[in-house]
DNA sequence: TCCTTATTGAAAAAGATTTTCAATAAGGAT
DNA sequence: ATCCTTATTGAAAATCTTTTTCAATAAGGA
């Protein structure tokens, strides 16, 4: 099922910003913010406006489709999303992310921390930072 | 060695600013971004600028001192750090934050990862979330 | 091809963060 | 205790980011 049809069954379109913010980080290596997204659109002779960049991100976001990267200081930007569980690993010199799949290495921590704590934990947010091959030199 | 040493040794100086940071980090429970430090500092007629906060909080940041909470869309805002390798879990509902000290959990799944994608990795960002025992009802 | 309505984009509004710079005060030196 | 140097402050302005509004447009089912 295609994005079209993802779009579609929900009573929503496929428009122009939506498939060019879709492809943009289909090709990207690196997150990118909105205004990266928006820059690369305008290079690509596609004109779209920032404000649907938002707009776009937001709802491919809920559907699951993108996912937000953060930095270790700032919020880094958006990277496409393979379906599943997964987390990214970062490069801290030249940004660029790979996705590794969620393993289950977590689960007697946070089993123990229910324990201890008495909270419920049904979330969590992992990213690892280093350098990639290319920048270690 | 308090504060005004950690701050002094490096030329810098404990001001009033600084002060009622630190002093509101230390009795919050949740993350605070820097409009509500400021906003429980004026209620404390503790008159400091809103800049001052933006300015300490990145200091204490690089010193080490404070740490900012990623929430699960937008970035929540600052908690004090413990020294040494710590993380959080995040209430999704009230926001408390409760501290919880790095394992070793991570440590075959970096072991792993370092060899399969070439990438060194040094650190880390692994923050949970859940619901309190208080908000489970 | 027509019709409904989801979507767009320009502009404005709102919010958040950073820069500037003269006035202030921290704290080492005397 | 008093000086002196200079790190720091805070008000205002500048800059950047994100959201809201709303009339015009264009998806896509009928
Ligand atoms: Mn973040
Ligand atoms: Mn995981
Ligand atoms: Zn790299
Ligand atoms: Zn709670």
């Amino acid at each position: 099922m295609d994005l079209q049809d993802k779009l579609n069954q929900k009573g929503l379109r496929l428009t122009k910003p939506r498939q060019v913010v879709m492809t943009i980080l289909e090709r990207a290596t690196v997150p990118l913010s909105p205004q990266a997204i928006h820059q690369h659109a305008i290079e690509n002779q596609a004109d779209i406006g920032l404000v649907s960049v938002y707009r776009t991100l937001e709802l491919l976001t809920t559907m699951g489709l993108v996912r937000r990267v953060h930095g270790q200081d700032s919020c880094e930007g958006y990277v496409l999303a393979s379906p599943g569980h997964h987390h990214h690993l970062v490069c801290r010199t030249c940004d660029r992310a790979v996705e590794f799949t969620g393993t289950d290495n977590l689960i007697p921590l946070l089993e123990q921390l229910q324990h201890e704590t008495g909270f419920t934990v049904d979330e969590h947010l992992l990213q690892l930072y280093g350098l990639c091959p290319d920048c270690q030199n």
